[in-house]
DNA sequence: CTTGAGATGTTT
DNA sequence: AACATCTCAAGA
């Protein structure tokens, strides 16, 4: 399926993180195709977000990819044994990203349970964590643009204003009280809480 | 359904 | 010492 143009990308992280519920998020990892339909998303923004890994302009090796152009992918490893997937948003050089925290799995159910062990269909993609090893995300993707294979997004039926909830982040301790996380609500692939 | 602990390594 | 997490086991 055609990637979503980089245009897509280059507006606000929260704006972005609300249009990306519903898009199809594709990985050729591995060889066999896979795909999720996104269905939870945070929005990290900027040096004023105390959760944003470029909080007052941070800058290391590990979070480089948060300053580049909007489309490309951040991941970062975490927890000593988990990576976890971002899509780079705004502008070059203004560190903001929407996490990928949750998937309803559409198309390649066998790879992606291969890689997720003894998984159930609601338990493949349902937290940033499981999405990222689901799809064959590690280290080696950190950087790549979103527009061609292995990894990419492609047009899906939007989630709705009314179907869509909002909560704080979850996980973090500081920014908590922001309202940057979004979901399809009561859907079982999104991770808990639900509500 | 819930809670709690352990695994594990990079960054601060 | 904290950390944008997951899994398993045990309890309600």
């Amino acid at each position: 399926m055609r990637p979503l143009p980089l245009s897509f990308y280059a507006r606000p992280a929260a704006v972005v993180a609300r249009a990306l519920l519903g898009q199809r998020l594709i990985s050729t990892v591995g060889g066999a195709p896979c795909a999720l339909r996104i269905v939870e998303v945070e929005a990290y923004i900027g040096p004023d977000d105390p959760a944003c890994h470029a909080f007052e302009w941070h800058r290391s090796p590990r979070n480089e990819s948060l300053y580049g152009r909007p489309g490309l992918l951040y991941v970062y490893f975490t927890y000593g044994m988990h990576w976890c997937a971002n899509v780079v948003t705004e502008r070059e050089g203004f560190p903001a990203a929407v996490l990928l925290r949750a998937g309803e799995p559409l198309e390649g159910l066998a790879a992606m349970r291969r890689r997720r062990h003894r998984a159930k269909d609601t338990d493949l993609a349902s937290g940033p964590a499981k999405l990222a090893q689901a799809l064959g995300i590690s280290r080696a993707h950190d950087g790549h643009v979103l527009a061609r294979a292995p990894v990419w997004i492609a047009e899906g039926p939007p989630v709705l204003a009314h179907r869509r909830g909002t909560s704080v982040r979850i996980g973090v301790r500081l920014g908590a009280d922001r309202l940057l996380r979004y979901f399809e609500r009561g859907n079982p692939h999104v991770s808990p809480p639900r509500g």
